[in-house]
Parts: structure tokens; sequence; C-alpha cells
RNA sequence: CGAGGUGUAGCGCAGUUGGCUAGCGCGCCUGCUUUGGGAGCAGGAUGUCGGGGGUUCGAGUCCCUUCACCUCGACCA
């Protein structure tokens, strides 16, 4: 690109509602312009860097054996009826209808139209495995976007299905994803743990998630680094106590007047937390429940849906905790709840524990489990830094991370559901087994600024940096060096490099900083040198400045890049 | 969806108890001077003060309403 005839902008100061380090220097650097809320322009310097991390991504999916093909964007709404996760997206789904009244929607992940697809090139065993990608526009209408490109209403996704004749096909297949993954994100130079994850509306058997690690990073990883453990604070597994050996003593009453919360009782009682239960009283599926953890912890909404059997669950308004607890909120207690509870393993090892009293301004000590009824005892609560788990081997501490790519062991969900079926050799009906696999190629674009840069500059890995080679021109009124550089621009081009040619009548010090802003991997600089024949040379990622003869620079600069 | 906040020039911002022709810095344009890390001097252009309605002799400023955006929470593959 040639600056004085390009689209080419950088803006001196950081934008206002821009949050993110990435979102403000991409926007600075003119890669990217916010359009609205979670919605981005990607302007030409951004678009080249999202296309070498596309690039990356295809030529591994390719040599994974997964082949290329798109769907629309633009989807029927009964698709997703048919799958029943019309419904499980809920708003979150783009709706609209076209002129005849008839629904679609903008899809937010392709699942079902992917086995809709193999459906037409799968009907024998010997069909299967097969391997598909696209690289396609999703919509999903998040209820806060935030961190410029990190989450965002309409986004770029690179998404593979897999099709297997069983699950020791799919254990092949998923493999298979999963190395292409790693050898993609390494490429990619990104900072990145894999962790066992969450299947959530997905549905399915297994998912593991790769996270970018970043301080801004929206999901909580629990990591023991001797022992390789890496799981998402979703499901990460609690450690089960010992029961208590306290003698039990029989539940009182004791009046707490204005006493609420946690912090307020334990204060009043003068006891820890972990004396305490918290009955949090939710709605799962419409219905009230009410859910037990201990005073000091929290309680993990993932593990409480599946110990709960439902798919939604959401905090019960005052009305209705009123109802089931016939007190005001604040006091709600297991004893004589008349709707399902669900208690964490922690509390079933618990003895004389202060509850509340279902009743205002009352609270009962010395509460025991022969006091109340439990439908179902599990681990529903989140892990604390420092905790042990079977599973982790040592004590397991937090980092936040930035999902950029996750992998699903589907199963037969979408097959039986999209009506998906083989014929196996016994010429029997079998529902093809599915996985999917998807990366974020803008996540990583801005996880890899977020990791990389200093200084109010972008340090691009090698493998992704939009320029490679940037000349500078000092002086452009000075013919030498323009035809030096004119030069070099030719034979950089014809070298085939990612060459940026900056010749705009500006002074010195500000292509420069504008190079640095970019992040140009190397820099040619054209200046008073070309009295005696030098140009210098300079890497972003160093200080050091190299003098070299002109005629000597293509050379240096093919060795500089490792080409 | 709940709570809080912000909308004034391309970008970042100021604008007093309502009062003259709405300002500042950067950027932009012209000229001169300069030319190796965001130059200097002089001159200049650019505004539906988010939109609509109202109060008032007079509204960027007060009131009502609406939209957009941001933060925290809720929610969410």
């Amino acid at each position: 690109m040639r600056l004085s005839r390009d689209f080419f902008y950088t803006l001196r100061e950081d934008v206002r509602d821009e949050d993110s380090a990435s979102g403000n220097l991409l926007t600075r650097a003119g890669m990217i312009r916010r359009v609205a809320a979670g919605v981005y322009m990607m302007l030409p310097l951004g678009l080249r860097a999202m296309e070498k991390i596309e690039a990356i991504i295809r030529e591994e999916m390719v040599r994974a054996g997964s082949v290329e093909l798109r769907m629309p964007a633009l989807i029927p709404e009964d698709v997703y009826i048919a799958s029943g996760r019309r419904e499980a997206f809920g708003a979150s789904m783009f709706a609209l209808r076209d002129r005849g009244g008839r629904p679609f929607v903008l899809g937010p992940t392709h699942e079902e139209l992917f086995a809709v697809a193999a459906r037409q090139a799968i009907h024998s065993y010997k069909d299967l495995p097969l391997s598909l990608f696209q690289f396609q526009t999703k919509y999903r209408d998040e209820p806060r976007p935030r961190f410029g490109l990190i989450r965002v209403r309409e986004f770029v996704m690179k998404d593979a299905y897999s099709f297997d004749l069983d699950l020791e096909g799919l254990g092949r297949s998923y493999q298979a994803m999963f190395d292409a993954y790693k050898r993609a994100f390494d490429r990619m130079e990104i900072d990145y743990a894999i962790v066992t994850a969450d299947t959530g509306a997905m549905g399915g058997l297994l998912s593991e998630e790769f996270q970018a690690l970043c301080p801004i990073g929206e999901d909580i990883l629990v990591m023991n680094e001797e022992t390789g453990y890496a799981a998402n604070l979703e499901v990460a597994a609690c450690p089960r106590p010992e029961p208590s050996s306290e003698e039990h003593r029989a539940p009182r009453k004791v009046p707490t007047p204005g006493q609420k919360t946690i912090e307020d009782v334990t204060r009043f009682f003068g006891e820890t937390a972990e004396r305490f239960v918290k009955t949090l009283i939710y709605l799962a599926d419409g219905r009230p429940a009410a859910f037990l953890v201990r005073g000091d912890h929290e309680i993990s909404e993932v593990k409480a849906m599946k110990l709960a059997g439902c798919h939604e669950l959401e905090m019960a308004p005052p009305e209705v905790v009123e109802e089931v607890t016939r007190a005001p909120v604040g006091f709600a207690g297991p004893i004589g709840l008349e709707i399902p509870v669900y208690a964490d393993y922690s509390i079933m090892a618990m003895a004389n524990m202060i509850t509340g009293g279902n009743e205002a301004d009352m609270h009962i000590v010395d509460v025991n489990l022969e006091d109340f009824s439990v439908t179902a005892s599990g681990d529903i609560r989140q892990i604390h830094e420092g905790e042990t788990t079977p599973e982790s081997g040592g004590p397991v501490h937090f980092r936040r991370g930035i999902e950029i790519g996750n992998t699903f062991k589907l199963g037969e969900k979408y097959s039986m559901a999209m009506d998906l079926f083989y014929t196996d050799s016994d010429n029997q009906r079998r529902p093809v087994v599915m996985g999917s696999y998807g990366i974020g190629p803008g996540r990583c674009l801005a996880a890899i600024v977020e990791q990389n840069h200093a200084d109010g500059r972008i340090f691009w890995p090698r493998a992704v940096a939009p320029i490679e080679v940037a000349i500078v021109v000092v002086s452009t009124k000075n013919e030498t060096q323009v035809a030096v550089a004119e030069g070099l621009y030719e034979s950089f081009q014809q070298a085939g490099y990612d060459v940026l040619l900056d010749d705009r009548d500006e002074r010195a010090g500000i292509k420069f900083n504008d190079m640095d802003l970019i992040g140009a991997w190397l820099r040619v600089t054209v200046g008073r040198g070309v009295a005696e024949g030098k140009v210098e040379l300079k890497l972003a990622s160093s200080d050091e400045v190299e003098e070299v003869a002109i005629a000597d620079a293509p050379a240096r600069v093919a060795e500089l890049l490792g080409r």
C-alpha cells in the first residue's frame, strides 16, 4: 500500500467508549471503527491482519482433512425450531421477516444447516467420516457488547463440523481438529490454555475451550500448572468435605431484626460464614426451587442447572421469594419449604447450621440435615482459589481468558433433531455422530493485540503482522530519496511481501510514530543516508538500527523476514 | 431487564446562577519558515449543542419525552 493514496489514518488520542487496549489501539491505528455497539468496520489494515489469521486457520483446517464451503447467514427460522434452539437462543437471535411475512433469523451458529447439508451426501457408512468448515458471519444480539472485537454482535467465525459412524470415529475427528487448533494458535503465537468447559446450549458430551490468557478475559480459568489441570470456573469440580463430627443440637429460633445478608448475620452472630447456609430461590424452567450453598460459597448456575435438570435458571423475583418462603427477601431457609431443595455437597457435611427462618427478622441456629428435606445434592458451587480437587492434584489458582476457540463432541443430538442417519454394514439405520469446532478470528486479533502491546504500539507476531516491511521516505521533497524508496517498494512488491510505502508529505516523526502504532514488522528508512548510498533497517522488536547499502537492502530484508 | 453515567466540530474536551456572534487543544485548509521521533509563525474553514416537545423576552444551560452510547449487575455458545 502506498500511504499517499491509500485509505489510511491514525488517531493521536485514545477513543472514548473503547474500554480495552486492543479496541483502542486497533481504532487508533485505523484498523477498525465502531459503527454501533458490538458492530465494527474492518478497515484495510485490520482486514489484512484478519485475512492473515484466517489464512492460518484455513491452512490448518485443510491439513486436518476438512472441506470448505459456505452457508448463508440468513436462515429460515424453522431450521432452529426443529432443533429446539430457537427457544434456547431466545432474544439473542436477530429475527426478521421477509416481505411475505415469513420468519427468518440471522444465524448465530450453524450446526443445524450443516446437518441438513450433510443429509444430502451421507446415506451409507461408506460416506463417513466427513469434515466440513466455513468462514461465515454470525449474529448474536448480545445484551452487552464490550471490549472492542472481543464481545460483538456481528463477527466472523470459522466453524467446522465432523460427521462420524460412532463415538470412536468422533474421537479421531475430534483429535484431528484439536491438533489443528493447537497448530493454528501456535502459529499466531497466542499464549493460551485449553480448559474443559460447559456444553451449555450446544448440548453434547464434551467441550473444551482454547482460552487466550489475558487480564481482561471474561472467563475465569481454574488451573494447576504442575499437574496440567485446567477447567472453566463454570465446571471446575469442587472438593467434597468430610462430614462434620459435631454432635447435632436441636434447632431454635433467634430473632435477627434487619439482618439480611450473610455479612449482616456473621457480624450479628459473631460466627464465620462457614456456619451459615445461603438459601437461594431460583426459577428453574419457570418453577421455583431452592439452592443451598454454604455462607462463604457462591453458586455456580451452570452446575445448578445440571443438578436440577433444567434448561433455564434465573433468580426468582422478590414476589416469588416472599410467596415460597412466606417471609421478606433475606430470611429464606430450607426448613418447611414446599419446593424442590437442591443442596451443595458442602451442606451435606455440615452440622448445627445457621439458616434463614422463613419468617421476618428470624434465623434458626443448630439446624441439621434431619430438620429439612433435600431433593438432590451435588456440586453446585464455584471453587475457590487455593482449594484442591482430586482432579487438580494440588491447589488451584485462577487466570482469566478470552475464549478464542472451542471444540464440542456433540454426539447424536443434532443428527436426531435434523434427521441425519446412515445405513451401516448390517443394514441398520443409525444416527450420524457429530462434532463442532469454532474459532473467532476477530477474538484472535483482539487477543493478539491485548497480549502484544506497549507504549501505545502494537507488536505483531510475525505471522499475522499486516505490514511486513514499511518504507519511510524521510523527505518526499528529496528526489533521490523518493527514487530509492520507489525502487525498493517495487522490489519488495515483486518479492511478495506485505509492504507499505509511507510517501506522505509529513514530517519524519509523524511517520515513525505511525509505523510504530500500526506495528510494521520491519522499517526501512530512506533518508539522509541515501547520499552515501545507504538506507536503514529497523525491526519493531529491537532498538537497533542497521545501515545497509541500497543494493544490499533487498537481500538483507529477505533475510530478516526469513523469506 | 435493574442501577448509575455520558451525548457540544473529524478526535479529545470546557461551557458559571438561563443572557451578546458557542469555545479550547489536536486534526483539517492557505501562506511562510522548517524538515531524522507527533515542529514554529500568521491567517482560515468546520457545529441539526443526539432527536422531539415545553417553560421563557431569551435555552447548550431549566422541565417533559425519546434515541444512542458507556459502566456495574442480570443475562449469554
